[in-house]
Parts: structure tokens; C-alpha cells; sequence
DNA sequence: ATTAGCACTCTAATTAAATGAGTGCTAACA
DNA sequence: TGTTAGCACTCATTTAATTAGAGTGCTAAT
């Protein structure tokens, strides 16, 4: 008996439907009345020893009902789940009002997610090293210091001061603006490397030093912001369910969402092995050791040109992953119409 | 009876020190054995009596020992508590690792913060209005866009894209920025008021639109970050204390941080009733509704010039208010010379 | 192969009893 | 008159014992 039956697919479907509806260990006699099987308690008693055998499913203690382990869930979310396919409409009116600022959809995108699951959930801003320079600007702010302004597709902007050892005259200023932009321009961020960076150089002459900090700073600033911007909502959720609410388990949790640097263990797993765009990790097949607890569903949306950003939910591995399957999907098409067209008014 | 006499303030510091040590409810034979008043128990059990019937301390049932009340917190933090005068130094050491960004300051003063106390700690960016303007700049992005960069004291940078009718030639760019430049440069946020603007739309002519344009966009971008901009750490803090962490308060607590919407009321609250630049809230004292059951502690810091933000610790409020307070104020000192002397490298 | 029936197991809920910290009061004392 | 010893009383907490019930596993009959 290596492989599962029709019967008792049937049968572990069963349980597992009903362990995510009550969050109870559920008994053989539920199953006999409450499935389409007609069996006796007996015979799905029978069943439910093989199942439990060969790993789908467990025991709380002798006297309890059986739950789905890892595996079984594994099995269900490969096999036996039924997606859903909503509306992609319902979701919008929520989402953008007038904010022009990226953060500010991400950060109410990460909010939808939590509110329509009930769970915790994240999101990053897209990588920002294959989007490309749109515009660039040095401006002189007094005498020992230039701001430098960048801005690239998706109009997301990046500034930062730079140290200089003595101020340049405006002509400088202006030549320096126009090299770097025709140099620059419609270049990705990784485009930006050693040999683009010596040539410029070369041709800025006499201020080569100059254009090698403005590089730099820039490298610096987005790198900074790239390892934060990961944006959370609905982390006290994890606090509903009694299986993660424990002191000891949630303060973990959500000090994870509070640092949020131990979420990109999660964003980058899920950037590397891309399967359908939708990954699901399952108590202990998460990345992240904190999570073993939980279930996590991450997926990966894309704006073209290989940008792309990751989005999650997080909570109790007797999650609804219909629900948040679907709501991944969703979101994932939104915010590809979000971002590719650019938005009027 | 109306006044406290000497003994029962003595008797009434015992037991709040106790309390504060412990955690649990003290007995009359606690303190007649550790305090030097060398009474009997049976005596301080009368003057127990007595602190009740006044409201300083309160039974929390009629077999166990006493415990402060609200305003028995209150009466220690006026009038018992001793001032630690810790040497400032401590903290730099920790703080600032050539971060340049004010948020990133703020952000690793408020984990500091929560770190030393092990209370949540929050923190509020400087209030915009009263920061003067340094430098403005307009540019054209494309057909239909115009970037607004404004650069404040204290080098904060906020920019906004500007939707146009139409592109603007780059001398028009060039007078404009010229205009703003000159009319703004030194002025407050809150001073570039109506006849500010209206006089500036003057001179600008046939581009008076463009400006009253720009205008607004920026008064919209510092006044969307103003209601943001509060960094907390530490919020996990709160599981650590049972009298918090049980599901429903720490949820509701825990809830008010991720929102950090509600922590505007503390804010506010602090900077309008500035007493000696240090808000002790107790219980129901506090603005905020959730927090009753915590004490929150507030001081406010000054950047000169008017400009001044907001810094505040939340725990229970078995706090050790000493320690807290000190840190509060080693705190403000640090943020002054932080802020005011302008970091080289 | 399926099922009815029954003994058995183990958790969770209920109740009862024991413990002990702490009070309030009274009467004696200095 | 203020202080203290002594004692009865209260009540949360702990421990133990009992019960109830859900669910299983096995066997024998269908």
C-alpha cells in the first residue's frame, strides 16, 4: 500500500477540509456522516490508521481525533485544493486613492492582503537594480556639499547628499548634469558597472573624481533602501489563532515583522526558485526557522523588463489557502496594471 | 486625615518600590521586615489601612497585599521618585554609525531606546512647519510631469511629482527656479502663506498657475509624511509583561503600534502641554483610549528655532519610571547635538 | 470488504479539599 | 495614646480526585 487510493484521497480531503474549517482534530464518525461516502466510522477508522501510517495525517494523543501533517497538507495543497477564480474588479476601489507614492500602494497593498485574509502580510518594492535612470540631477546646496537626484521608471525617486571637498561654479554643475544624463539615461541600475563607470569618468576630464562619488552615493542609496523596504500589515493577527498566539511563538513572530529584516529570507527564496509564480511553504519548509509554525505563501509579481517584487501572507498552517492563493493571484495582476500603466491625474 | 504624614509616605515608597521590584501584591510583613521603620507588622497594616481608604493603594482582593493605585503612581513620580543623573555619553557609542538619513537616526534612536528599557519605545520626526526652506528646485521630467525637489535645514529632502498641461521650455524652468529660490529661501514652511503665494504668482506672470501649482504640491508632500513619520521599536516589548500580554490588550496595544495613527494623539498631546519637556502618563491619564492600562512617558526635544519632536516609551505601568526618565533625558541631549552640529565626513 | 459492538485510553471539565498569604479586629502593653 | 501580639477569618491558588465524553482499536458477525 504505497499509494493512495481513491478512497482515500477522498477520505483525507475530507479531514483536512474539516480540520481548516474548526481548527478541531476531527474523529472518524464526522467523516461518516458528514461525506458523500456512506462508510461506517468503523471502515474510515480503518482508513484513517492507513493514512495516519503512511504519514498524511496524526494523532494529537490516542484519544483524539486525527490532523493533517505537514505532509498531509502538502498533499492538499498540490492536489486536492480547488482554485478559485473571483473577479479581479473587487479589489480596486480600495486600493489606489490619488496616492502617487509607490510606499504608499505598497504599504496599502500589504494592508488589502491583511484585511481580506486575516492574516499577516508583507510586501517589497520591486528590486530597483534592473530599472532604468530616467533622470539625473546634481544641484550645488552650499559650499561643501551637492545633492544628487535620481529618478527612475515607475517615476521612483532617490536622493542623497554628497561630501565634496570644494564647490563647483553652476558651468560645472551643468556639464556634469548633461554628461551624466545622456551617459546615464535608459541605463539599468546593473548596467551601471565598471566599464560605464571608467568611460564616464574619462570623458568628465578634470572631474572625475567628482562623477566617481556621484556614482557611488547613488549605488549607496539605493542599496540602503533596498534591503528595507519591505512593507507589513496585519502582523497581530497571527494573535487570532491559539496555535501561534502562545507568548512565546507570536513575540518571535512578530518581532520577525517587526524587524523585518528576517523576512527576506522569505523574499529571497522566492525570487530564486520561481516555479508558477505562487510558492507555498509548509511549517518547517520555510526559510525562515522563526516560522516553522506557520504556513507561508509568497508569490513574485513582475513589471516588465525583470523587475520584480515579492508579496506574502503569513499565518497558521491551518490557513484558508484557497482564499489566500486567490487573493495572491489577484493582487499579483493588480499591481501589474498598476505600475505598467502610468496613471493620469 | 487628609494630608500624608512622614511614616505613611515612607510606608507608601516601601510598598511602591516593592511593587515595582516584584510585581506582586505586598503584605504588612514585608515591610515591617524590610524597611527601617522597625514597626510591626499589625502597625503598618493600620497605616495600610489608612493609604487605602485615601486611594494610594488598592487590594486586589481581600486576602492579598496591596498594590499602588493610579494616583499612588502619581504621588511617587511627583514627589518620591529620585533622579538618576547618568553620565550622557553611554548612548553615542551605539547611535549614529554614519547614517546619514534623519529617519535611520530616528529609527535606531527609538531601538535604543526600547533596548536600554525594555518598554516600546516611539519617535517622531521634527515637525516641518517650523523648518526653513534651503533650496527648491523644478525639472522637467517629461511631457507631462514636472519634479519638485525642496530641500530643508537640516538637509531633508522631499520631492513630488507635479502632473502639467503642458512641458515647460527649459528657460521658463530656469526663471522659475530662480523666482522660488529667492522669494522662499529662508522662510519657514508655515510661513509661505496665502500672501506669500499670492505675491509670488505675481511675479510669475503668464506661469502663475505653474507655481500656485508647485505650491500645493509641496504643501500636500510635507504635510503627507508629517502624519507618517513616527519610528517605534520595541513593541514586542509589551508580551514581556503578563499584565499586558494578555490576548486582548497586548492585540489592542500591539494594534495601536503597527497603525502608529493612534500614536498621534500621545504626540499631540505632549507637545501642547509641555510642563518641564517630560509627560508622565498614568493609566487613564493617558490621551490615547488603549492605553489605559499602560503608563506612557513622553518628553519633547527641540531642534532651535521652534522645531521640536516628540519621544516616548510605553509599558506598563509598573514601570521603573527612574530608569525610563533618565533615559528620556539622555535621550533629548543626544538628539540636540546630533541634530544642531552638522556631521562632516 | 464492511460493519456493529464493546473495551479501553486519554483529555478536559468538574468538584473537593488543602494550603497559605494576608487582613481586620481586639485586648494588652508601654 | 500609639504600638503590638494574637487569633479568627477570607479568599486566591494549588493539588488531588472524579467524572464525562470523544475517539480509537480490535474482534466477530454479516
Amino acid at each position: 500500500m504505497t499509494e493512495l487510493d481513491d478512497r482515500k484521497i477522498k477520505i483525507l480531503d475530507a479531514i483536512i477540509r474539516n480540520y481548516l474549517d474548526t481548527g478541531e482534530p476531527v474523529g472518524s464518525r464526522t467523516i461518516s456522516k458528514y461525506s458523500d461516502l456512506n462508510l461506517s466510522s468503523a471502515t474510515i477508522r480503518n482508513e484513517m490508521s492507513d493514512l495516519e501510517e503512511m504519514g498524511y495525517i496524526l494523532q494529537p494523543h490516542t484519544s483524539a481525533g486525527r490532523i493533517p501533517s505537514d505532509k498531509g497538507y502538502r498533499f492538499y495543497v498540490d492536489n486536492l485544493m480547488k482554485e478559485k477564480n473571483r473577479e479581479v474588479t473587487e479589489m480596486k476601489e480600495f486600493m489606489i486613492e490619488h496616492t502617487t507614492k509607490m510606499e504608499q500602494v505598497l504599504q496599502q497593498m500589504a494592508k488589502v492582503l491583511a484585511t481580506n485574509t486575516n492574516y499577516a502580510a508583507m510586501i517589497t518594492a520591486p528590486s530597483y537594480q534592473r530599472n532604468k535612470v530616467k533622470f539625473l540631477q546634481l544641484s550645488q546646496m552650499d559650499n561643501d556639499q551637492i545633492l544628487a537626484v535620481i529618478v527612475m521608471e515607475g517615476n521612483i525617486v532617490k536622493n542623497k547628499m554628497i561630501p565634496t571637498r570644494e564647490a563647483l561654479d553652476s558651468e560645472t554643475i551643468l556639464k556634469l548634469n548633461i554628461l551624466l544624463n545622456t551617459s546615464l539615461n535608459g541605463l539599468s541600475v546593473e548596467q551601471i558597472n565598471l566599464s560605464t563607470i571608467s568611460k564616464l569618468k574619462e570623458q568628465a576630464g578634470i572631474h572625475s573624481n567628482i562623477v566617481g562619488d556621484v556614482l557611488d552615493a547613488l549605488a549607496e542609496a539605493i542599496q540602503e533602501d533596498e534591503d528595507l523596504e519591505i512593507y507589513t500589515s496585519g502582523a497581530t493577527n497571527i494573535l487570532k489563532y491559539p496555535e501561534l498566539s502562545d507568548s512565546g511563538k507570536a513575540s518571535e513572530l512578530l518581532s520577525a515583522f517587526e524587524e523585518k529584516q528576517q523576512l527576506v529570507g522569505l523574499v529571497n527564496d522566492t525570487l530564486a526558485s520561481e516555479e508558477n509564480g505562487i510558492q507555498v511553504y509548509i511549517g518547517d519548509e520555510s526559510p525562515v526557522k522563526n516560522m516553522k509554525d506557520c504556513s507561508v505563501v509568497t508569490a513574485t509579481y513582475e513589471l516588465g523588463e525583470g523587475m520584480q517584487g515579492t508579496i506574502g501572507i503569513i499565518g497558521p498552517k491551518r490557513m484558508d489557502y484557497e482564499n489566500v492563493m486567490d487573493n495572491l493571484k489577484t493582487l499579483k495582476v493588480q499591481l501589474d496594471t498598476v505600475f505598467k500603466k502610468p496613471k493620469k491625474e
